[in-house]
RNA sequence: GUGGCCAUAGCUCAGUUGGUUAGAGCACGAGGUUGUGAUCCUCGGGGUCGCGGGUUCGAGUCCCGUUGGCCACCCCA
């Protein structure tokens, strides 16, 4: 703020080294899940035409877009504000000659003209994992596999985050069958997700217009329905009995009705359990997540003590590869933005620390050259350097005029080097290990250079 | 979009009922001592106090507006 009046727009980031470091270590690690799990990286423009998003969402949307037209020009634009319309316009493309089941993602910028907060801001970064063409539970459950091996790849536990899981077509079956009008069933939905919003008595009254008894708004309260595996049993063998859910909270069966939940979900208990994840699992029945277009399996991750947003959404979309023009296409996917990650990250002391993150990302020297005090040292660094380099290696040099060997290491060690070359004589070198502290006895240049350059 | 709280150095903050040229610690830069990441010493850069206006002899301080941040509501694809 010291030499200008500008300031960044509301709802953006500055990425200083330090912070796009940062923001490295998060997509690289999206990056590397979605390949072990055998998605293709796929992309689309950042701004789209206008109608792409209205189509699905409605006039209504514009307001929360970034909308704008060209100077000049006749169609109206906007920034993306999310990828699926993009995912499904290049399916729909190409859907003939793709791959069935096809397995994209994507990662990249999003903009939404919100008002910004803690973990929602205008500009951000979002990841994609999306399955199309596949309607089986195996699916959906590759769908959280692929977004817990990203949670757990970070150091995350299924103690610190909660996967939410709930069936979009099983509730509602349910509800029907309670005698819950169709139409009714969104406003329930709403009052589901608002229930934290509100004295728990006011939530009692509110779902009792549905027809629920107070005992039940407790259980839509508590809004649990947990499978979880006992200990000592191994998930990968464990066998669930689709008739009898385990480890259902016995105060749960006795005032609802879980048969078609569980009808619907057992399937893909059992693909999670045989993925190694049921640990991080909740069947939560208040999970409802963009009524619009969900036609199944929806889910959330969630911050274990509910601080934080959530980290991650998604579900099972049949019918939206055709709204946007494509063949009937049945498909699941979620996304999941860096800026509540980041958060969750630094709650728990899983963000490295300057020096490690650089390492982590690739960014840190691997070897550091210093000059000793004999003058024909200097005119080597130069050389030296540029050897290093020529084989592949990240070598960098000080610019400081100072020959103090204390600084100098100091120097290397900011810097997050791995090895110090200290140079002796116009000849002869010492090789430093800064992360074990164990230096070499002076040898030939040529042999320390080789030592450095050699496979390890 | 509505409302509340906040804004002084890169960071954390101090700054008296309105009074000289706005300070500290850390960080950063240059150099010195000790041939090894430390310690120590010297020096230095950096602020039109978020921005704009008003009141006043005089504003970092009081008033209004504005921008941005945080929080709640709305929304959350």
């Amino acid at each position: 703020m010291a030499e200008s009046a500008f300031q960044a727009p509301k709802g953006t980031r500055d990425f200083y080294p330090e912070d796009a470091a940062r923001r490295r270590f998060i997509t690289e690690a999206w990056r590397s899940a979605s390949v072990r799990h055998g998605f293709e990286e796929v992309d689309g423009p950042i701004f789209e035409h206008l109608d792409l998003y209205t189509v699905k969402s409605g006039e209504g949307i514009v307001s929360e877009l970034f909308s704008f037209t060209r100077a000049g020009g006749e169609k109206d634009y906007a920034l993306r504000p999310e990828f699926t319309p993009t995912l499904a316009r290049l399916f729909a493309a190409r859907a003939g000659s793709l791959p069935k089941p096809t397995r994209w993602f994507m990662a990249g910028p999003f903009f939404r003209a919100e008002k910004p907060q803690r973990g929602r801001l205008r500009e951000f970064l979002q990841w994609n994992a999306d399955i199309l063409g596949d309607a089986s539970p195996a699916a959906d459950a590759e769908i959280i596999a692929t977004c817990v091996s990203l949670l757990a790849s970070l150091g995350l536990t299924s103690r610190d985050v909660r996967v939410k899981v709930n069936h979009r077509a099983a509730l509602g079956a349910w509800l029907s069958s309670r005698g819950l009008a169709a139409e009714r069933q969104p406003e329930l939905f709403k009052l589901l997700d608002a229930r934290g919003k509100m004295p728990p008595q006011e939530f009692a009254s509110r779902i009792g217009a549905f027809g629920f008894s107070a005992e039940q708004a407790e259980v839509f309260l508590r809004g649990i329905v947990r499978i979880t595996v006992p200990a000592g049993v191994d998930p990968r063998t464990h066998e669930v009995d689709p008739l009898r859910p385990p480890a259902v909270d016995p105060s749960v069966r006795d005032v609802l009705d879980l048969t078609y939940f569980s009808d619907a979900v057992m399937p893909l208990a059992r693909e999670l359990v045989a993925a190694g994840i049921i640990d991080w699992v909740d069947f939560d029945l208040s999970i409802v997540r963009g009524l619009a277009y969900y036609t199944g399996m929806v889910f959330e991750v969630h911050e274990a003590a509910g601080a934080e947003r959530a980290i991650a959404g998604g579900g099972r979309y049949d019918n939206l590869v055709e709204l946007f023009g494509g063949p009937s296409t049945p498909a699941v996917g979620f996304g999941m933005g860096d800026v509540v990650l980041g958060l969750v990250l630094e709650d728990r002391g899983l963000m490295p620390k300057a020096g490690d993150l650089f390492r982590r990302i690739g960014a840190a020297p691997d070897v550091f050259v210093i000059p000793g005090p004999n003058p024909a040292a200097d005119a080597l660094v130069k050389p030296v350097v540029a050897r290093l380099r020529a084989a592949g290696l990240h070598a960098r040099h000080t610019s400081k005029t100072t020959r103090n060997i204390g600084k100098l290491l100091k120097e290397a060690v900011d810097q997050s080097a791995r090895f110090a070359l200290i140079l002796e004589s116009d000849s002869t070198a010492a090789v430093k290990d800064l992360t074990s502290g164990a230096q070499s006895p002076v040898v030939p240049l040529a042999d320390a250079i080789a030592r450095l350059t050699g496979r390890e």
